[in-house]
DNA sequence: TCGCTCATCTGGTATAGACCAGTTTGACGA
DNA sequence: TCGTCAAACTGGTCTATACCAGATGAGCGA
C-alpha cells in the first residue's frame, strides 16, 4: 500500500502519535509481538492524556498495525497470514507452510437442526439433522479465528464422534471418502460481537472478517458449512482466476 | 451472521445504547440513510455523557450498521453491494444490476513509471512507463472507494487521452481490443487514511478494505493493475469456485 | 519447592466539561 | 424572488480525572 502523505503541523494530535509509533514499527524498532508502553507512560512521553493516546492507539489498532490482549497491554500485530480460501483445505498445513505454529481447539459439538437461515445457505430443508462443531484456531499462540461449522449429519453418520482438534478436511477424506468440491464463499469486513469476541478474548467491536464457506462433495451435496469470525489484522486474502 | 446473545445488566452503558439503536436499525425503525439524533441529543436521551455516545456509535460503525457523514450525521448504513471478483468487470453495470446508482470521477490522470513495488506486483521492470489514474466512485451518491488504476503504457498507447468517467473495460475491449482475462486478487481489511480517507470523504481511521486485482490478456500480458479502497461496510464479496 | 495471597500494573469504562471547524438553515436585504 | 450571511448545530479533537476488573509478579508461608 502506499505511504501516507507527510502532512504538516494541523494534523491532529493524535496522529502525530500514530505516525511516531507507526514510525517505529515499520522501521522495526519495534518488532512484531512487542508490547507497547502503557497508555499512561506513552500519554505522559507524547505531554497528552490516556483519551488521545487511545485514539491514537485504535487508529493503530484499525490499521491492523498492532493489537492489544484484554488488560495486558498493546502489541505489535505479526504479519498477516496469507489465505487462499479457493485452494487452502487446510488451516493447519497453510500456517505451518508460513512457518509459524497452528492450534486448533474443539469448543463444543452439538447435534442440532437447520433453521430457515441455514437452510437457505445450504439447501438443507428445515429441520434436517446437522452437527454443529465450534472451534478456536491459534497462530504461535494468539487466538485469531473461531467458527461455526454446520455438518450434514445425513450424509456423514458418526462424526460426532471423532476428534475434532484435527484437520476436518482429513477426516472427511480418510472417512467418509469425500472430496471437497465446489465451494461458495462470503465475506465483508464488520466487527466481532459476543459471543465470538469473548471466545476470542477481545473485546467487543473488535474489527474482524467474517467469512462463510460452503462446500460440496464432487457429487453437488452439501457437506459442510463454514462460518469464521477472524480478527482483521490476521490474514490477508488471495485469489487467482485464470 | 448469529444474533448477540442476551447478556444481563452488567453489560457496559456504551453496549446497552448500542443495542437500543441496533434494535432500531434491526427492525426498521431507522431505514437507510436515515440521519440519527445528534452525539448530544442521544446522550440526554440514554443520560450519559458524548463519550460514551460516541463509543456506542463507533461499535455500530464498526460492525457496518451506520456510518457518518463528516460533520452531518450518523446515518443507517444501506445494504453492502454484492462483488464477485472473479466476476465482475464493471462496476457501474454490478451497481445498477442490484437497483442502485453507480457514479464514477476521475481524480487525475498522471503518466509516470513502475516503482520497485509496483514492478513486483505487476512483472514489469522498475522505470516500465505507466499511467496512474484514480478514480473516486459512488453508490446512490455516496462515496464509496477510490482506486488508483496502474496501465500498461506500452501496451496502451495513447490511453491517457480517453475519458474515464465510465467503465475501464469497456474502454480496453472497443478501443484496444483487449480481454481481460487472468486475475490476481488480493485483499484485507485495514483502515483508511490519507490521502484516500480524504478523498473519500471520512476521517483518517474509518475501516476499510483494501483490495489489490491484477489483470492480464489472453496472452498473459500485464494490462492493469488496480488497487481499491472501500469503506468496509459498503460491499460483501463472494467467490465461487467449482 | 511449591502454592497462595495480595499489592500493583494493565487496559476498560465513564463523567464533565471545553473549543474548533465544517454544514445547515433561516432571517434579512437587495 | 433570490442570493447572502450569520447564527445555530453538527461532529472532531482534547483536557483532566475517577473508579473498576482482570493480569501479573513478588513475597510469604507451608
Amino acid at each position: 500500500m502506499q505511504q501516507q502523505a507527510f502532512v504538516e503541523g494541523t494534523l491532529p494530535l493524535y496522529l502525530k502519535v500514530r505516525d511516531q509509533l507507526a514510525g517505529q514499527i515499520d522501521k522495526g524498532v519495534l518488532t512484531p509481538n512487542t508490547r507497547l508502553p502503557s497508555e499512561r507512560i506513552l500519554a505522559e512521553e507524547y505531554g497528552t492524556t490516556r483519551v488521545t493516546t487511545r485514539l491514537a492507539l485504535a487508529q493503530l489498532e484499525a490499521e491492523g498495525k498492532i493489537y492489544r490482549s484484554n488488560r495486558r497491554g498493546w502489541f505489535v500485530s505479526p504479519p498477516r497470514l496469507i489465505y487462499k480460501p479457493t485452494h487452502d483445505y487446510s488451516f493447519s498445513d497453510n500456517v505451518t507452510a508460513q512457518g509459524r505454529v497452528p492450534e486448533t481447539e474443539t469448543l463444543d459439538v452439538t447435534a442440532t437442526e437447520a433453521n430457515p437461515w441455514l437452510a437457505t445457505k445450504t439447501g438443507l430443508a428445515v429441520g434436517d439433522p446437522v452437527i454443529l462443531l465450534r472451534r478456536r484456531r491459534q497462530i504461535d499462540g494468539r487466538p485469531v479465528l473461531v467458527e461455526n461449522i454446520y455438518l450434514n449429519a445425513t450424509r456423514l453418520p458418526g462424526i460426532e464422534t471423532y476428534d475434532f482438534n484435527r484437520s476436518l478436511w482429513k477426516l472427511l477424506r480418510e472417512q467418509y471418502g469425500v472430496e471437497l468440491k465446489g465451494k461458495r464463499i462470503e465475506m465483508y469486513p464488520t466487527a466481532l460481537v459476543d459471543p465470538q469476541a469473548s471466545a476470542i478474548g477481545v473485546t467487543a467491536g473488535t474489527a474482524g472478517l467474517y467469512v462463510t464457506r460452503c462446500s460440496q462433495d464432487g457429487q453437488g451435496g452439501f457437506i459442510e458449512f463454514d462460518e469464521e469470525f477472524w480478527l482483521h489484522d490476521a490474514l490477508s486474502i488471495q485469489v487467482e482466476v485464470s
